[in-house]
DNA sequence: TTTATTTATCGTAATATTGCAATAAATAGA
DNA sequence: TCTATTTATTGCAATATTACGATAAATAAA
């Protein structure tokens, strides 16, 4: 009990649900508003821009990147942070084709 | 702690978190599916397309209705769920502005 | 090499989620 | 009223998430 059963549904609610969770939370939220934003992605100016301790920021940058959602490169001391360009234009797509059978199914019941 | 400081963040954020999260569970995305795809949208028909029991089903489309994704209309002893216009063009329109930010934004720096 | 800076990880506590059996609640029909 | 049907709720166990301080790891600069 308590564990998600993801072998009985398909690759692609799984898929959806992964991406949908990673974005479930407004701290990560926050993340991909700022690297949408900002110029410099340095993993230092999104916990500054945060209102939560370094570490927590690591963990949900974590999440974000287990996803595929963003990545990060190692520059020095510091890692540059930025949006996965392929996985984000799948969450798009993915997405984009839910809200578009929405628009094509005509059987609203109540 | 271990608790999210939903104050700390955005209503913009907060909004799009609760959102994504609500899908962000295989379960509730073969429900919305399924709502998308069939005429009847009895619950009971509902819960014999999941792999799940049918409290579990009831629970997550409990979650569904709660983040306004969904609604029900008594039918006599059954209950007829659909997808809520309202909140799904919502959800739709907050989404492409976030995939519409993320065109505009030139900043790709890895 | 030593120190400072930056990010990740560990450990821990509090809370939330997932799942199901059992049961309650509500209504339709006999 | 009694019974069957349908859905919600309760109670519980297992697991996951959120948050943070402390600390480790890795590199730049002195």
């Amino acid at each position: 009990m308590g564990l998600t059963k993801t072998d009985q549904f398909t690759e692609r609610q799984n898929e959806i649900a992964a991406l949908a969770k990673a974005i479930g939370h407004p701290a990560r939220v926050a993340i991909i508003e700022h690297l949408l934003k900002e110029n410099s992605c340095v993993c230092g100016s999104i916990v500054d821009a945060l209102p939560l301790a370094q570490a927590t920021v690591s963990q949900h940058l974590k999440e974000l990147k287990t996803a595929g959602i963003i990545k990060g490169n190692i520059e020095g001391t510091s890692i540059c942070y930025c949006i996965n360009d392929v996985v984000w234009n799948k969450f798009k797509g993915i997405l984009s084709a839910l809200f578009e059978e929405y628009e094509l199914s005509k059987n609203k019941c109540c």
